[in-house]
DNA sequence: TTGTAGGCGTTATCAG
DNA sequence: CTGATAACGCCTACAA
């Protein structure tokens, strides 16, 4: 039972070849309606099933696209996955996951057993520390369409899919004054990512158009994380001019922020409003709910699938990237809600 | 550029033969060191890279491991899958993910399709309603290791890594007695999966093991999420003899509680302690944190994957399933600690 | 030590 | 309509 069956060896059982067999099964050509019908029917008698290796050696094509994120158990990344998983399962593709750890030479390494793999197509969010740019080039030199989404580089020839980072930042920041803010601080990342500069770029303007003044000691760059909130606020609640509001790229710096504001008795959102980045699930759930930006990653799983799948169709012709910017969503909850 | 450098093109340039330049790359067999050298080398300057795919056909082995989850951005999923990732990705394999949304006829159909595909092994956590069987027969019968993780189903061949659910459940229930609570509720999910059966007979033990009474009306089974919290609590709340407390079996179930609870102005823990289950990431940033039982998902990734691999190395030999046996942990937090 | 030949499972191209 | 044959890229007896 154990033993696959092979196209030979409905051939054999029935005295025919195996090319006729193949040409039965993809019902193409011209074949006899008698034959074809038999040989579906012993196939399926015989449990046969389809060797997609043997398929993908001969046609080039894998049909497995390899997703490449710093770590896939961290909210954003794993929606995204699901969006693109759930977009190209039904075409008949798989999605092969790995994992970085933020770490450029496992970026590297990871990009190179891929193509080995014989990957149809990369999707990836970069690592932080990416300098070198060669590994991506080989990916392209194959003709294997290269998608950023989110964390993307400016690179001939790869597609991103981001959000609307500098538009998402005005807007934060747009809210936090409206809502009587009128020094406001921001909590920012590395900004060898693009992302977090353009959010700052959107939190800059925003104060210019609304007539603040920019403050620099209002601008700290910190990792992502609980403890890296606490220290911030330590910072900016020791200047002269405390700030009374925090725009964080961040939803854990958010969190972290919050924590240490209430120990040292400042009332949210009263006396101190405070906007994170992402829509982690915590920042829904709390008492104090923390209002945030939703990145829809799920739609930007399922965009950056399109754009593979559109890429794949049209290989062979000129290649154009695409550049797609999804739109996110401010979420106003108590956090900031002073009105 | 783009085009793919075999050892055909190899042999070609140096006029030898495939074979010989095979055995170079894979320095074995024998083979002057010269020729080697000189193999390696122009492999290197023609930038020749393996291709898997004719290996897996040769060999019989893709290096692939099909994950199949309900959900892969629900967190305990994902964090089992990044243990996998990480576990099998150094071995040379890579990780084909799956989503199934709790649909039976998904799993049967991604189970085909991986095996279509050829993986090496099948590594899964099981649908809530599965009834049918003969899928798994299906793999077991290819002789492609089978693993179960988290929710099992007792089937001949298949291996199992799972948490001590019986105990955990009966851990927690008993914290919440040591607490002082006397009429303990709990919140349990579909019995068709063995996990809420044993959590449930964990919970009945502990009330058993310290004279307490059991109650039937304290037990409600319900879907895991924030709702149905809310809705558990309506129903306890109305009983004649409140209770004062909860054992959930999922965290969602808890927080629901918990909210509705404080909005009917019970105090919590003085008045009311609440236990939850998988220690989801948002249960410690609570301004009134948790309790939970953490299911240890990074180990039982990681455990799943060493399963997979042992099974792997004995393939040929007579295969023994392994049922493997996790020691999850109970985090006491606000929510529970009245002393 | 190296070359030859065959096969892994399919499909595609040509004849017939 | 169907049968041969070759090819996808690699490995591995067997022979030289």
């Amino acid at each position: 039972m154990s033993e696959k069956t092979t196209i030979y060896d409905i051939a054999k059982r029935l005295n025919i070849t195996a090319a006729t067999v193949s040409r039965a099964l993809n019902n193409s050509a011209k074949i006899s309606e008698a034959t074809r019908k038999l040989v579906v029917d012993t196939a399926v008698e015989m449990n046969y099933k389809q060797n997609k290796l043997a398929l993908a050696l001969k046609s080039g094509k894998s049909y497995n696209v390899g997703v490449i994120v710093p770590y896939i158990d961290h909210n954003f990344f794993a929606s995204v996955i699901r969006g693109i998983e759930e977009e190209l399962n039904p075409k008949g593709y798989h999605v092969i996951i790995c994992q970085t750890h933020e770490i450029e030479k496992k970026e590297i390494d990871t990009i190179n057993t891929l193509l080995n793999a014989q990957v149809d197509g990369v999707i990836m969010s970069i690592s932080k520390l990416s300098n070198e740019t060669s590994h991506f080039k080989r990916v392209l030199d194959k003709n294997v369409p290269l998608i950023f989404f989110d964390r993307k580089k400016d690179i001939p020839g790869v597609s991103t899919v981001t959000i609307n980072d500098f538009e998402a930042a005005y807007s934060a920041t747009t809210h936090l004054i409206e809502q009587g803010c009128k020094r406001i601080a921001h909590i920012s990342g590395d900004w060898a990512l693009e992302i977090y500069k353009e959010r700052f770029e959107g939190y800059k303007k925003a104060l210019e158009d609304n007539g603040l003044e920019f403050e620099k000691e209002y601008v700290l760059q910190t990792k992502s994380n609980i403890e890296s909130g606490h220290k911030a606020v330590d910072v900016l609640m020791k200047l002269e001019y405390q700030p009374d509001a925090i725009f964080s790229s961040g939803d854990y710096v958010a969190l972290g922020a919050i924590q240490r504001l209430k120990e040292l008795g400042v009332r949210i959102p009263e006396d101190f409003c405070v906007v994170g980045f992402s829509n982690e699930p915590f920042t829904r759930f709390m008492e104090l709910p923390i209002s945030s930006i939703d990145q829809v990653p799920l739609e930007m799983g399922q965009m950056a699938a399109k754009v593979f799948l559109e890429q794949q169709k049209n290989s062979g012709k000129v290649k154009i990237e695409q550049k797609v910017q999804l739109t996110s969503q401010l979420l106003i909850r108590k956090s900031s809600s002073k009105l």
